[in-house]
Parts: C-alpha cells; structure tokens; sequence
DNA sequence: TTGTAGGCGTTATCAT
DNA sequence: ATGATAACGCCTACAA
C-alpha cells in the first residue's frame, strides 16, 4: 500500500504535476489527492452552499486542503460552458478616458463585486474595428453589458441581446427593447445652456467641438443643441463660429485665440468639453477679457475642474454622478430576462457658476 | 422528399428557433442547415486556413450563408475550453485614468488586433478586492496580462503564471522570470529632478505628493527619489515640506498654497503629476513669484499639457511613448513560451523646460 | 472531400 | 453523505 508516505492519489498527482510541469491542476486531481469524487469536490470548493452544507467538516476539510496544496484554481472556461454564466460584465467605451468615465468604472466595480461579479472594460477605439472587440460579446464572454454614451447608438442591439443577458446603453436615440436605457437628453441641455447665453444679450457665440466636423461626431447631439437653440431665437448660424478645440488644451487654446481673432468675434462660448473651456478662460485672461461680462464661457462635462477653475465654470453634464442605480438595473435584468424594459432619466443640467 | 421548399435540415432549425426563442446557435445546427457536417462548418468557420483551402467553394458558401441565416457567433467558452486559447490579453491598471494609460491602451489595441487578439481592461479598485477580480487571470479568462505601474509589485506573479501564457509588468522590483518586465527606473529619475534643483541652488523643495504619506503609497518610487538626492546632498528632509496634492487640481491648489504659507516656504516644487505642478504655476502667478527664478516648478508624467502649459513645465516621465515593442514582447511569450525572460528598459527621463 | 467520435473541465442529475 | 455520469459546444485526429 505505502510508497514512502505517499498514496497512491498522490503519486498520481505527482506524476501530472511532473510530466506537463506547470500545467494547471484539474477539480479531478484535486478530487484524486483529496480522496473523494470530483462531484464532492465540486460542491464544496464552488458548489451552492445549501449543498455544501450537508457535508461533514471533515470530507470539506480535506477537499479545500488538497486544492490549496495544488494550487487548485478553477477553469472558467469550462465553468462557463456548463454554467452558461460567467460573473462578468463589460464596460464598452472609447478612449480616452475623462473623469466621468472613471467614475462610472469605480461604481460599477462596486455593485460588481457586490453580486459576486467582475468588471472588464472593453475599449473600442475605432468604429471600423468595433466588431472585432465586440466579438466579447457576441460570443458569449460577458454576462451583461453597458455600453458608454455614444457607443451603442449604430449598433444592432438584437444582435448582442442574443449573447448577453443584460444590456444597458446610455442613449438618446435607441428605443427600449433590447436593452435598457440612459437617457441624458444632451440635445435638450445643450439647447438650455445656448438659450441662457442668448437670454443674457450674446448673439455671437462660438462653439468649441471635439472634430472639425462637429455635425458628423459621436458628439453631434451638442452640437445640433447648440443650432437648436440658435434657430429657434432666430439668430443665424455662422459656420466660423465653430471650430475643434474641445479635445485637447493645446487645441482648445488655439482654437479660442483663432475666434477671438477673427474680424466679428464671439463674446461667448461654448466648448465640447470642461477641459477645452477652462483654457478659453486662460485665454480671456491673456487678452485683458472680463468674465464673465466681455466674455461668456460655458463647457460641458460639469467636471469636479469646473468647479474649482477660476472662475468657476458653468457647465452642462449630469447633476449627479450616481450611477449605482443604472448598474442594479443590469443586474436586476440578468437575474430576472423578462422583466420589462426601463427607461431611465438622467437628465443634463446646466449648472450655473460664475462664468456665464 | 418536399415539404413546401422546406429542407428536414431547415425544419429542423425552425423546430429549435421557434422553441427555444432566442438561443443562440450552435455549430451543430448550423451544419444542419447547410447540410454539412459538424466537422466542415468548424473548419469553414473557425478552422485552420490549410484546411479550409481544400473545401469547394460551393461547400464554403453553403455553411457561410447558413451561418449568417440562424446569426451563428461561436460559443467562447467551448472553443477555449477545447484550444486552450482565449485570443484575449488584459491590461490592469488602476483608475482614475490619465493620458499614459489612454495611449498604453490603444496601441495594445493596435498590436492585439494585428494578431488577432482583443484587449479587456482590468480595473482595480480596492487593493483588498483585486484578488476577486484577478481571478479574471487566474481562472484562464486571458493569454496574457500586462500590469501598469505600481500593480504588480505586491503579486505573487508564479500563480499568475500558472494560468496565463504571458505576463508583461512595469516594475521597478520584480525579478524576472515569471514576468518580462519594463523598468522605468522612477527612482533614480526622480533623484536626478531633485539634483537638478539644488544644483541651480535650491535647498526648500517642496513636494506634492498623491497621498498624505508618500512612503507607502503606490507612487512610493517617487518620493523615494527625492529622498535619495536630498540625502545624497546632504539636505536634511523636512517632513512638513510634503504634502498631498497630486491627485486632483483642486487639492494642488491647496498644498502649494499651504506651503507657500508656511513660515519657512520652499523655494521650489515638485509635484508627482504635471496636473499638480500646473496647479502649482497658477499659485505661483497668485502670488507674484516669477517662475523659475523664484520659485521653480517640476511634474511628473511629461504629459502634452507640460509641453503646452504657460511657462511650459520640466516634468520627469517618459521621454517616448511608443508601447509596441513591449505590447510585442507580450505576444510573443504567448507564441513561444520558453523563450528567455526579458527586461525592457524604458528608463524617465528629466524633460527641461522653462519652469525649473 | 467529408464524417465520426473523443475529450477539453465543470456542474447537475440521478443513483447508491 | 457520496459517487457515476451525462451534458455544455467546439475542435481535430483519424477513418471512410
């Protein structure tokens, strides 16, 4: 019977371990050196507890000793091909990333755990290669999924409802089906902040955007907010107004200088971003303009930047980075497919500080 | 033979669409409705090009169209069971997110899609819970890993490399073996920014740090560098010259305010981001102090906002940002395990500007 | 050129 | 209380 100590499951792991190397170990070897069935051992390292809990201490005891010994470590691949479950879900977005975007990632890593679940994001950096990286998710490698503003808007969501439990997107645009939705109603809140410029006597108001073609980008909705309000004050639009800048503060000062330039300039503006506005107001600076008397700004974002620039920036964003709620509704959808549709409203506010 | 144009095969389809509802198809249905076999659809589908190039165009096209009727998309979990591959690489990293992981992220996106591959990002919140999500590693979700600065140094990479095919970690520490490393040398780059200034006469410098004790943060390396150049010079270290600051701008503002207060102010700065370095110029402009001669500034990170802040700021960090070589290192380990461990050196830099 | 069949590592349903 | 065993969906050596 005794080999110098060793059993005969032993030397069978022995064996394994020494053949292939480093080759991780399987619930069957580790079911072998425990000396119990892979179905014992299955209950007790990932089994449901009410399952578990009719095993003696003892017979548990065991399993869990040899799986630490081997190093045990589970394969999801083939967990999930039983369990038709794989505790994750994805974060699709585009980079790069702002602060509302690490927001949304910590809370969901948050809400995450909480149901025994991982986050992984999934960057999508160009549309033309969008379908290659959402193979993660046509295929089956994600529970659930949310998709960042922006992202799901040209996409056929039956498609992905057909591989994933759950999906909420943050759209304007989609209806409700497939997935649940985020709506911010940017076009509106963009419109809100053109109006109080108007409303406050500037007729001229130039227009930061993220591209030189701010009609056509993932952002286009500020934009067309921005015409929105303009054509219904019957104010004309003037095409120079408009100019990138909102990306980067290196693009955003030159695109301010370029408007403060010009033969008519603005004496307001409105940038795409918090970021390509707080270096409008440096710009400002430099020329001698007050603000926000000479010269309006308002960004978009409502970042924690906004707040402490000076002077404080009005800013169009959300008025409240909870978003707990719209992940508890992913996972309120996996756990329950039939439920209906939500639609949930997150409006964009302008939040009025000392710029505008 | 005929039921209304119907094949058995596409009855057959029908019978498990109109049943199941949605479920997604599966490789044997598939092959039913193209009137193949399991074993050609895979090949068509899936399989190895030489294997492909034997089948007859008409097969090809019979399962290709079959395969776009029922929205067959392969099923991960079986497939990587079966190959051992996941075609997936993940990056972990902490957020929040600056411009070094925006762009470390896209170009592992380039070089991932060139071979094949997708990329997942790998949030990491909470040190206590990395555990729950690394098991995203641990349990085969990935070929290969790359850690981001700071996120390795505290793992038992062995474990890590049981379960992977490939490990790239930035890392001052590690030894290589489980992992190819990339050494950015923090320490001795941050020594070096510290000489800078006491060699153009500075001996209060100041230091902003991204937490209150800089000594046991992630960012250890940094404020260890200045350490090491002050005692180098024989400079004593004066505790109350640290402060938080680096995280965000608004706590910069702060920090470089209460040190300028103090009854002892430095007469230089250097803070462990540009964000707060910057934040620090505009203090300096509150004021009066003229920059660099009364007060000189350095960052960390050398980001384009350095480069295009006024004055432009001297930052340490990377003097490139070029990511491919290392992202190929990564793909090759996963090709050729065996190949010898390497150690890439992408040593900061001390970038001068005007600011110190 | 195409099909058959075994197995990847788990989980869950039965038996015992 | 524990163990056999049949799936899960796919890939591929081998047979035909």
């Amino acid at each position: 019977m005794s080999t110098g100590g060793l059993t005969a499951a032993d030397r069978l792991v022995n064996a394994f371990t020494m053949a292939g190397g480093k080759a991780r170990p399987t619930l069957r070897e580790v079911a072998a050196a425990a000396g119990v069935s892979v179905a014992t051992c299955s209950y007790v390292l990932s089994g449901r507890s009410d399952r578990v809990r009719q095993l003696p201490q003892d017979t548990q005891d065991k399993v869990r000793e040899a799986a630490r010994r081997l190093g045990y470590a589970g394969n999801t691949a083939a967990r999930v091909l039983r369990r038709q479950r794989t505790e994750l879900i994805a974060l699709v977005y585009a980079p790069p990333v702002g602060p509302w975007l690490d927001r949304l990632t910590m809370q969901c890593e948050d809400v995450a755990v909480a149901h025994g679940y991982s986050v992984i994001g999934l960057p999508i950096r160009h549309a033309e290669r969008a379908e290659h990286s959402l193979r993660v998710i046509t295929q089956g490698y994600v529970d659930g999924v949310i998709f960042a503003p922006g992202l799901a808007d040209g996409l056929d969501l039956d498609r992905f409802a057909r591989s994933t439990r759950a999906i909420v997107a943050f759209s304007d645009y989609l209806e409700p089906g497939p997935a649940d939705l985020v709506r911010n109603q940017v076009r509106a809140a963009m419109g809100e902040a053109v109006e109080h410029l108007l409303k406050i006597g500037h007729r001229r108001i130039g227009y930061l955007a993220h591209t030189g073609r701010p009609a056509d980008a993932g952002t286009r909705d500020r934009y067309l907010g921005y015409q929105d309000a303009l054509e219904r004050a019957g104010v004309p639009i003037d095409p120079a107004l408009a100019r990138p800048g909102a990306a980067s503060r290196e693009e955003a000062l030159v695109g301010a200088r370029e408007l403060l330039d010009a033969a008519d300039p603005p004496t307001a503006l409105i940038s795409e971003s918090d970021r390509g506005a707080i270096a409008a107001l440096q710009v400002a600076r430099e020329r001698g303009l007050a603000v926000p008397d000479d010269f309006a700004v308002i960004g978009v974002g409502n970042t924690q930047e906004a707040v402490v620039s000076f002077p404080a920036l009005t800013s169009v964003g959300m008025a409240q980075f909870d978003f707990t709620e719209i992940v508890e509704v992913l996972f309120a959808r996996i756990d329950e497919p039939d439920r209906p549709p939500r639609v949930l409203d997150l409006p964009w506010v302008l939040d009025r500080r000392a710029s505008a």
